[in-house]
DNA sequence: TGTAATTCCTCTAGTGACTAGAGGTTCAAG
DNA sequence: CTTGAACCTCTAGTCACTAGAGGAATTACA
């Protein structure tokens, strides 16, 4: 049996967080001791890293409650599981080819000046001024 | 003058996050109507544009205010806005790494199922286990 | 001038995924 | 049995907005 703090410890995952996941009923609600304190077992524990690795890889946690109401599925609703892995990846695809635009344009930025800051900074100038970009950006997230 | 759905149509911005700026500090209180609705000048057209640029580039708000201050400024001041600029820059490519190594993941583990679906999914399987992961991964945004 | 449609006002609360702190209780070690 | 660490609940704060309620002002048209 762990307490908060030891299952903290295991998991990497502050203890906040824990009773936060607890309250939006991604973990069941531990056993306690007499005294209100909350004890969890192995199943908590690995229940625990699993959300954490899909948090670390970036899912929201509406799909990882998604993903752990899949436990002891079979045929095909496992299907989901393949669902939530490609959405996500193309999400991720479409932010890094967001972000890389967005990249190149602030490295034109950054060089735009020349540092002799006599009146103005062509820098400063570019932050505010659009029609100098090469294309559009919406950065979101 | 502009109303403010007027301004909201000029520059893509919209009603309540132009208040929300105004709330913020970041917008000047405009004039008002009579009958207490705002009227806005091209002045503050152009700080609103220039406010919408930056968020496109993914400035965070206090760096934006930090840009707004230093319009006017001149010498050395002006060196903030280049050190902004590559603050971001930087912290642009750090994301743009993580994300493509979270890509690399993803993908693994999006491949790793055969579909048969017996008893296990594989995907489902890799979400929770960072021992096949190749490296370590932090996703932070 | 009347009236109806549109736009505007303030205020509160909600989003996602936590994090921080206050004020108080329980546990574990010595 | 005492001390100090760890735990409890609850509220509020983060970032950058967004949505909605309930009401007032403006504008367009007849
Ligand atoms: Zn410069
Ligand atoms: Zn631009
Ligand atoms: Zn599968
Ligand atoms: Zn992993």
């Amino acid at each position: 049996m762990y307490s908060i703090g030891n299952l903290s410890r295991h998991t990497q995952v502050k203890i906040p967080t824990i009773r936060f996941y607890e309250d939006k009923g991604l973990l069941p609600r531990p056993d306690r001791t007499a005294g209100n304190q909350r004890r969890y077992d192995d199943t908590a524990l690995k229940r625990l890293l699993f959300i954490r690795h899909c948090r670390d890889l970036g899912l929201p946690l509406t799909d990882v409650e998604g993903l752990l109401s899949l436990e002891g599925a079979s045929g095909g609703d496992l299907n989901q599981a393949h669902e939530i892995a490609e959405r996500q990846l193309a999400d991720l695809r479409d932010r890094i080819s967001r972000l890389r635009s967005l990249e190149a344009e602030l490295t034109r930025i950054s060089k735009a000046c020349d540092g002799k800051h006599d009146h103005v900074c062509a820098v400063l100038h570019a932050f505010g001024d659009h029609n100098e970009c090469a294309g559009p950006h919406a950065h979101s997230k």
